[in-house]
DNA sequence: GACAAAAGTTACTGATCGGTACATTTAAGC
DNA sequence: GCTTAAATGTACCGATCAGTAACTTTTGTC
């Protein structure tokens, strides 16, 4: 069992999960899907949930680190990334295999909250939160988690309604939102 | 088929797919939940999506009628309702058998934008940014669309981060931020 | 009360679900 | 090269999936 070929079949089996549902994803699909044999899976994870889990913690790992990184690079005031992640934002709604959030998703299949699955993409916002909070408060914030928490409500908001598909802009029409509240929190922007 | 069973059927149909999910929902569980037998469940409905989407239909109409006469009762103007909407807000994610929202659940499950229970999932946010654009005009904003939209963002990221059950109160934080917006777009609340 | 149509039930279909028993192949250690 | 254990493949399990054929009961009309 060397080490990649698990990791292998995480990275085949999120995004076969992304595209496709959880529930609406069989295990005989992913086998195909990933020319691995049914046994050979099941020696890898000892049940669909935990394949499940496995893919969440590799998007959780892969998506942060991406808008994190994304976001630094854009700006390097804290102030000026928390409104760059809006552009991230936008970037990731402009790929073409953008299907949404996939921890909204697994939430919406797995509701009961001591699900390990719900409890995992709960712990992904949280870390999001953390994160944001921290920047807040760097960038001079009185209230730093309230902040935190007004610029991520915009973002869930804007990922969903970018998933509904109606008119407008979502990541722009957040992000002017954004900067109102950053504005009211903070003060005019002085940097640059 | 008297008119009444069949609505009967969808009302219990909504409920146990609002608790438990589409895909999780099978039509033998269903047909246990309502007592009927499983022809008499698709003599009413052709198959399972219809009906979803008559499940769907029932919660748009009564969804949007109770939150819009919520929003009535708590305030007189325009720019009040929009507000108020997030005290309406608050009283459904206190609710005990709050689950989170039904169309953002929907499209997590269904997720190519050409199925019907998708499209029609998106025709409910597509109704609520109407009523909120015409609220916005009414309450003399420069750009009715651009305000109402940025409401309805606060308004479904509230929904999924209570939903994702962390820290904070999402209704109240969601309120504070479209007051700072409403603030910005209309000017101090002259009401009152 | 006769009769026709609608609404109901029982019992079943083939397909697919998550998961496994068991035989076979591959690879490492000596 | 022989032994041994891990990795894999075949072929299957009972349960459940969405959906249906054939039959019985209920209901409204005259």
């Amino acid at each position: 069992m060397r080490p990649n070929k698990r990791d292998e079949l995480v990275r085949k089996a999120l995004a076969v999960f992304y595209r496709n549902g959880f529930h609406a994803t069989g295990m005989d699909m992913l086998v195909a899907e990933t020319g691995v044999s049914k046994t050979s899976m099941y020696k890898h994870f000892r049940n669909k949930d935990e394949l499940i889990l496995a893919a969440l913690r590799l998007r959780d790992e892969s998506f942060r680190n991406w808008l994190y990184r994304r976001m630094e690079a854009l700006s390097e005031c804290p102030r000026g990334q928390m409104l760059a992640m809006f552009d991230a934002l936008a970037e990731w709604f402009a790929a073409p295999d953008f299907r949404g959030c996939m921890f909204i998703k697994a939430v919406a299949e797995f509701q009961e909250p001591e699900h390990p699955i719900h409890a995992q993409s709960a712990e992904h916002k949280r870390l999001l939160a953390e994160h944001f909070t921290a920047l807040a408060r760097k960038a001079g914030a009185a209230e730093p988690d309230r902040l935190a928490r007004s610029i991520l409500l915009l973002k869930e908001g804007a990922i969903v309604t970018r998933v509904m598909g109606n008119a407008g802009d979502a990541a722009a029409d957040a992000r002017a939102a954004a900067d109102i509240l950053l504005e009211h929190a903070l003060g005019p922007d002085t940097a640059r």
